[in-house]
DNA sequence: AAATAATGTCACACTTTTGAGAAAATTATA
DNA sequence: TATAATTTTCTCAAAAGTGTGACATTATTT
């Protein structure tokens, strides 16, 4: 049996990744706890959601800069994206809503969302570069790709 | 001034499609009414979904359907069903929340799950001949993709 | 087996959301 | 301008969601 927190957070993003406004008790069932459980390790549903955006940054951010640093060669850059989202799972939903959520005010000098915005700088320059190398359809904006790849 | 009922609708999709369990005040701020007059045109939350769900369906889906048969080109196809979901613009977010919820039994006895259906059989088999065409590179599978196109 | 820790159950107060009635205010229409 | 339709305002009660205390139950450790 997993270590309770743990699965708490698991769940979290789970649930919070398709519905962020979800009740606890959603959370709560998906990790076959009681809500009072669930209580006991996280005082409220900010300090839950809080955690579940640290988790989130440390571990599916850290995958993606990685991928971007596996190769010099944009095809190889963005195939290493794409399989870190896929192993990042319902993760990366959430690292996007939350990054897009409206209470969140974005701000670069925030160390996250630095590190967001160079993820994304990153991924624009591969598009482009693979663009210029005729890889890629140039109708296709480094935009649309992005946002298709976010899903 | 649009019609009311239709601005309700609109504003739905849009707020749904981020946050499925916003509560409709959102709704009825982002369609600048009252709550009341949301209530007057919707008894409650579910009919209103209920009216975005067929709303989504018959348009979202008749451009997926029309971008599909607008060519025999596989990369024309995929080229239209890209600007499609463009065009559907926050439409297209709820449609696949709509069809991804837990609430929503998938069975394809039902002609709107069975279109849906149809679409993706249809995009799978657009990446399967691109593939063969040696335009896509096989590592990725149709099933990254086509999450990817559903972002 | 006894002590300890973790989880569940039930109850409670509190807040937010929901849906609707009644009447005033606004807007559209004849 | 008078009339009708629509929307807003204010109100309220019911429902759902949240967080916590007190105590029972179950697991784990010693």
């Amino acid at each position: 049996m997993k270590d309770t927190k743990t699965r708490i957070i698991e769940s979290a993003i789970e649930i919070f990744g398709e519905d962020l406004s979800a009740p606890l008790q959603k959370v709560a069932d998906n990790a076959a706890i009681t809500r009072r459980t669930l209580h006991r390790y996280f005082a409220d549903r900010n300090e839950l959601v809080a955690v579940c955006r640290q988790e989130i940054e440390s571990s599916c951010k850290k995958a993606m800069l990685r991928a971007i640093q596996s190769s010099n060669e944009p095809l190889v850059q963005l195939e290493s994206m794409l399989y870190a989202g896929i192993n990042c799972g319902s993760k990366y939903a959430l690292f996007k809503r939350l990054h897009q959520d409206e209470n969140h005010y974005h701000n670069p000098e925030n160390k996250n969302c630095a590190d967001y915005d160079a993820i994304f700088k990153a991924f624009h320059k591969i598009i482009i570069q693979l663009q210029i190398q005729g890889k890629v359809n140039p109708a296709m904006s480094p935009q649309w790709i992005q946002t298709l790849h976010m899903g």
